[in-house]
DNA sequence: GTATCTGCAAAACATTTGCAATTCT
DNA sequence: AGAATTGCAAATGTTTTGCAGATAC
């Protein structure tokens, strides 16, 4: 799923259809990771929704996401060591990852290495592209400062 | 540096252009990850090194591997989470890793994504290029068994 | 003899696990 | 009630840090 604002019982029923009993905090998580494309971390979505739902456990987060990964309806997003994120957009395509602040963006990259079944003999079932450089934004302040 | 059996005469003199002190746990270090081209894991590294070297300590192997990085001679790969892997052969190539036995391959893929400078208004510095599936040895492996 | 290098032990994190309490139907 | 869900507290595993001792020049 890649929308941003999709209606609850749109998520309830995309939930269902991937064999995931909808309780409110796996639809609360779902649509945080939809709305927030950040790819969060653990700790950022523990952060934010916490706020609204005090007695949330980080557990409950770590639990719900590796539903969520086993039901392929996140992805993993392993850019940097320590700190594994979150992406509710399981299309191919490919990361970006800032190195002055730290964000994660989405970068809609057609390349023919997303097709690809074999290479040097081997069978890929997978493919991740991540890159890593000054975001748009970080260059935009530094020409500012100057 | 990226060949298999380099003298180690060659190996310090590489260290010490870079910036490195050759000191002996570091040049046995670097020559390590120069014969075994497997990426290996601090824990790999300390495993194999200690039979040899009783008195070294991870410490010391992590605090070579950091210094290694910031130098730059050799590349972190982050291409599973909870497992730092490192490789001395800093030119751009991918990266397969078999979901079967684990082990992560180089592959030497030519793809212009390596010579992207930016991407979608970003400045890149670093590209990533991971894979993931079945190995061609572990291929095998399973046609032979039916 | 002063810098650097090394290594123990403890700390700092992220993540997982066991199990008990809670909730849902 | 019975099954699924949640959450605390403890365990695990990796990496970092503080500092003291060893080594090198």
């Amino acid at each position: 799923m890649s929308k941003e604002n999709v209606p609850v019982a749109e998520i309830k029923e995309y939930l269902k259809r991937s064999g995931i009993n909808p309780s409110y905090h796996r639809l609360r998580i779902f649509e945080y990771l939809l709305k927030h494309r950040t790819h969060p971390t653990v700790e950022m979505i523990y952060k934010d929704i916490s706020k609204e739902i005090p007695t949330l456990s980080k557990t409950t987060i770590y639990n719900t996401l590796n539903l969520f990964l086993n039901k392929k309806i996140v992805l993993g997003l392993t850019i940097e060591e320590n700190e594994l994120r979150y992406d509710s957009d399981t299309r191919p395509h490919a990361h970006f990852k800032c190195i002055a602040c730290g964000q994660v963006y989405d970068v809609d990259l057609k390349s023919p290495l997303f097709e690809r079944q074999m290479i040097e003999g081997h069978e890929i079932t997978e493919c991740h592209i991540y890159f890593k450089g000054i975001c748009r934004k970080c260059l935009k302040k530094r020409k500012l400062q100057k």
